[in-house]
RNA sequence: GGUCCCGUAGCUCAACUGGAUAGAGCAGCUGACUUCUAAUCAGCAGGUUGCAGGUUCGAGUCCUGCCGGGAUCGCCA
């Protein structure tokens, strides 16, 4: 059981009971809620239901907490419960809720801390979405990571989770890649190219492309003209660079449901596509012909008034009305956006989530706007913006080959320091705050280094299960005989601790999928890491509270039962952040 | 000029979406290894949460206006 959630539970219960009328006031209900106290001194748990719904029953907070308190009177697991302060409710809770975390922890495994019920509705991640028009660098990399671990928070919440990718194959740059990739396939079958023409792209990646091409076709491609050579190699090409994307995301444990492809939504009419869907907003009336103002201050040299199709973003929260058509009578990037945010919704995603970098901030409103409109108001977006990351070596920034067409990629990041430390390292932040990049500090093996200090914990763990099997052979550790371990045992201070620390993940996790913030479960599992080293090193102060007692063995079982539960939120944590949890620390 | 993000200890960052005395790590100082790996831990010190107002029982968090840093700004994607 969450106690958290147990109480918050028997709290609304009760209000129901004392104050009728807050039956059907679901919305007043959901305001209050039950956690940890900042300070424990506090107690275990506290309410801030008095305060909150003091308004609406008319009465006076404390008044309020009194009658609450009163209906805890004969709550077995209550030690001690008071109102303090504004009128908050503060409990202490007996031993036994603390220590049923072990049982839970070790009954449900890998399944601890999902919450019972399911969300309703479908939800949709969007993340990656790089233009397959070279290896992924580590612009994208946080993104990635990012939009991975929250899929993967979310999935463990029982929220029903796509993930997928947008690949933005419809626009001119594809057509840049298309002829670039020629220019290698002529070097490939023996042609002088020299230098890269300037508008080309120059990267050396292109190089087994164009050798892929000449294999395929030979020297085929030579006697096409050019409409036909580039409809020929375009989706061949597409294809050779999405299996490097691919392969860049699958070093880093990376994966989506769906690829989509905008250009799909050009030519279809299957619904939602990019026709349809400016059809269905003219006939709501969102479309029209018009000229938009200059951005006042900076105004471009070039810029003359031109009439457009435009679509009327502001309506629905846009600071300006936004282009749909370019003048040569192509669809804009943004018509294909609104399109396949409509596809989305036809597809049954009422949230669809969009994780974009740094450069995209200027998008949030634009994206939400199209979302409310495709959807009638039904369909949520909420766009998740990646800040820049800073590589550092010894503190400085970080110098890159400076040769051109080179930057650090993903592939090169990971290589060097491995997925566990550039997934854990982008999660330990907030999405939007900008992110320092150490490679002298993300290799090092001390606690300045938070995925080694986590794993390590784990590792600890581990071996005292090792010392165990050492030092009492006869005692057996398996799963079945912990769960039989007599868990009252384990009332020391350090260890109801511990313990509190441990029932917190629960909704800790909860939390952090509500929030769509994974950095919690990074921080999370920090937290926990620090309290088990706490516990550990606690034991060579005072012996009795080493994990093996040579006199006690009903204890040494319990303190293991505790051992095998911390392993086991630890493992979840990590495996929700895509970390691994390795036994042993080389 | 418009819009968005950021501003919290000397440094890097948290703060469970409005809760009680704002917390961690690093750097600094003091301690703990014949002991389940000290790869760790315990303690001390460090703050007018950029500034000024407002909303309420209560604000780092919400609203308004400034200051500073970054990003972005009609047909690129």
């Amino acid at each position: 059981m969450d106690a958290f959630a147990v109480f918050r539970n028997r709290v609304e219960e009760k209000l129901i009971n004392l104050f009728p009328e807050l039956s059907d006031n679901k919305q007043a209900l959901s305001r209050f809620v039950v956690e940890p106290p900042r300070d424990a001194s506090h107690g275990d748990l506290s309410c801030n239901a008095a305060m909150v719904l003091s308004k609406v029953l008319k009465s006076n907070p404390r008044a309020i907490a009194e009658k609450l308190v009163a209906e805890f009177a004969n709550d077995e697991q209550v030690e001690k419960i008071d109102v303090a302060g504004p009128g908050f409710i503060n409990f202490t809770l007996t031993p036994d809720v603390w220590q049923s975390v072990i049982a839970d922890a070790n009954k449900q495994g890998a399944d601890y801390g999902r919450p019972e019920v399911a969300p309703v509705g479908k939800v949709n991640v969007e993340y990656v979405s790089a233009n397959p028009t070279g290896p992924l660098h580590v612009g994208h990399t946080r993104g990635a990571v990012f939009g991975d671990a929250l899929a993967s928070l979310m999935d463990f919440c029982r929220y029903d989770i796509t993930r997928e990718y947008y690949i933005n194959d419809a626009g001119g740059q594809i057509t840049v890649l298309a002829n670039s990739a020629y220019l290698r396939y002529c070097e490939a079958l023996g042609d002088d190219i020299g230098e890269i023409p300037a508008g080309l792209y120059p990267g050396k990646y292109l190089i087994p492309v164009g050798q892929a091409l000449a294999e395929k076709f030979g020297d085929s491609l030579k006697s096409m003209d050019e409409t036909e050579r580039e409809t020929t190699i375009r989706p061949v090409v597409l294809e050779l660079m999405m299996d490097l994307v691919r392969d860049d995301l699958k070093k880093l444990g990376i994966k989506h449901d769906l690829f989509f492809s905008e250009a799909s939504l050009h030519g279809g009419g299957n619904g939602g596509d990019i026709k349809e869907t400016l059809d269905w907003l003219g006939e709501e009336g969102l479309v029209y012909q018009g000229t938009l103002e200059a951005p006042k201050g900076k105004t471009p040299e070039d810029w003359e008034d031109r009439e457009q199709t435009l679509f009327k973003a502001s309506d629905f929260g846009d600071d300006t009305d936004r282009a749909l058509v370019k003048s040569d009578g192509t669809y804009t990037y943004f018509a294909a956006d609104i399109a396949y945010h409509r596809n989305k919704y036809l597809r049954g995603f009422n949230s669809q989530i969009v994780v974009l970098g740094a450069d995209h901030a200027g998008y949030i409103k634009r994206l939400s706007a199209a979302g409310k409109a495709v959807s009638g108001g039904e369909a949520e977006v909420d766009v998740k913006i990646c800040q820049l990351v800073n590589l550092l070596r010894n503190g400085e920034p970080a110098k890159m080959s400076k040769r051109s067409g080179n930057f650090v990629t993903m592939a090169q990041l990971v290589d060097e320091v491995g997925a566990d430390v550039v997934r854990f390292i982008m999660l330990f932040r907030r999405n939007e705050a900008q992110l320092d990049f150490d490679f002298d500090l993300v290799t090092q093996q001390t606690r300045e280094n938070p995925v080694f200090y986590v794993q390590y914990a784990h590792a600890r763990a581990c071996s005292a299960f090792r010392n165990a099997a050492r030092d009492v052979p006869e005692l057996d550790v398996s799963l079945e005989a912990l769960q039989k371990a007599d868990l009252s045992k384990l009332s020391h201070p350090a260890e109801i601790s511990l313990l509190k620390t441990m029932g917190q993940f629960p909704r800790a996790i909860e939390a952090a999928a509500a929030a769509h913030e994974p950095h919690r479960v990074a921080f999370y599992v920090h937290e926990l890491a620090a309290a088990f080293h706490a516990f550990w090193t606690k034991g060579k102060e005072e012996p009795q509270l080493r994990f093996v007692n040579h006199e006690d063995r009903t204890i040494t079982l319990a303190r293991l039962a505790m051992v095998n539960a911390v392993r086991q939120i630890l493992r979840n944590g990590l495996s929700i952040l895509g970390v691994s949890a390795p036994e042993e620390l080389s």
